[in-house]
DNA sequence: CGACGCTTTGACACAACTCAACAACCGTGG
DNA sequence: CCACGGTTGTTGAGTTGTGTCAAAGCGTCG
């Protein structure tokens, strides 16, 4: 994308690990042309649609949850820019999985089998897509392992080491902090804690100087040891 | 599949809520062909394959995992007969998510680019993998929620019942009960709890008559008061 | 100004973990 | 046949991480 022309959130995040040519890249702003709006705390619902369809955040943060019978809320994920959202319910309808938008944004919805197109016109495109896709999926395992054998202060260095380098591929980040619109509640609710904990866990890492949170601006003072406590490892999966 | 032939399991599998034609039989029959075999307690590694492939397991029991940095182990899912395994590592490999023979069995090797083919010749069943693989996502979602946002108890009581219902689906349950070759050590790694815990809780659940573990055979006492205490809801979606 | 959303703190309770034994069960080999 | 070691299950006592309840601080916005 070096003529600066902006070709949608996934051509972007895309970019950033193949070269897209110019082909490619107007197909990826085609497939996300048709946009829809999406407000802080909406729920996100795709009735009515004609057809199966996919969404992909183009702007903003979204959420997607589990509500338990009991009232907790467990949230799987936060959608960023250029993600994909929803593309599970492609071919089901997932009872009790939510989507919502934890700030205001944007995002297009793909009608599926323009998707299934571009497997068979543009391969190469195909896979790119495939391999972000996996990359999600693969997040979604590591949360799952994260809240099953990590402890509060691990899981919560983890989840915001994570972030860092899922924002720095899009360009929201920075080498040390960036802006994060997640108040402790929802934190909580990503991992698996009560919002209380949330926040003395938050101060134990402000107190030992790794990081600190001030008006939704996350600072990291000292990435290595917090990926020593988090036991981190990038989440980028090699490709074959 | 009235004939009584054996089509491999994933055959049977589908064949519980769609009913397959015989050529669709038998492209399923022709895709498990290739088998290998499978150990207790031996990792499968796929290595030295020249061509992306996808497991299918045949018979036994299997388990995905990931290994944290101390040493810890979270189990990310059971397969059983039917499932899919590893079809993730299809484009990638992801660097610490491994798999095992929980007993010994039989899997068998896909071509990655014969299951394209099926999406191509033969939609319907095309779309009826997909929703076999929408569903085990779906439970890795499930699973997340549950160990984030349930107690022990209520954990334990949804795994087993959640297998229960995957078992009889494959015809390896009854109504009220199953064999079960997983240990005290395994079920604590997948529901992110200890060994000992593990024990208290089967203990609690045996005291309340609710269900029973004895030598590896899972009886259900009451499965009513089981779901109202887990809070079970069926994983089944509903298709489109 | 008050109302509201969010954060922070303290005191206390409890669920789950750890450590340390011991018991039951198995297949193996003497 | 029994003795054996290894694996798995069981139990108790004590510790600790995390949840709960209650209340106060603090911005912001109408």
């Amino acid at each position: 994308m070096a003529d600066g022309k902006n070709y949608g959130a996934l051509a972007t995040k895309l970019s950033t690990f193949i070269n897209l040519s110019k082909h490619e890249l107007e197909v990826l702003a085609e497939l996300q042309s048709r946009q829809i709006r999406l407000a802080r705390g909406e729920e996100l619902t795709e009735e009515g649609q004609s057809s199966p369809t996919a969404l992909i955040l183009q702007s903003g943060w979204a959420c997607s949850y589990k509500l338990m019978p009991n009232g907790a809320r467990q949230i799987i994920r936060f959608p960023l820019p250029g993600d994909f959202m929803g593309y599970r319910s492609v071919l089901l309808r997932a009872s009790d999985h939510f989507l919502c938008g934890v700030t205001d944004g944007i995002a297009s919805v793909v009608d599926a089998r323009r998707l299934l197109d571009i497997f068979r016109s543009s391969p190469r495109l195909g896979s790119a897509l495939l391999w972000s896709v996996s990359r999600d999926e693969a997040m979604v395992v590591d949360h799952l392992a994260s809240i099953g054998r990590r402890s509060a202060q691990e899981r919560m260095a983890h989840f915001f080491l994570q972030l860092l380098e899922r924002l720095k591929l899009i360009g929201l980040a920075t080498e040390v902090g960036f802006h994060c619109p997640l108040n402790q509640y929802l934190l909580a609710d990503a991992l698996g804690l009560s919002a209380i904990h949330v926040n003395r866990v938050l101060r134990q890492l402000r107190e030992q100087n790794l990081m600190s949170i001030k008006a939704g601006e996350v600072a990291f003072h000292d990435i290595v040891t917090l990926e020593r406590l988090a036991a981190y490892r990038s989440i980028d999966p090699s490709l074959d």
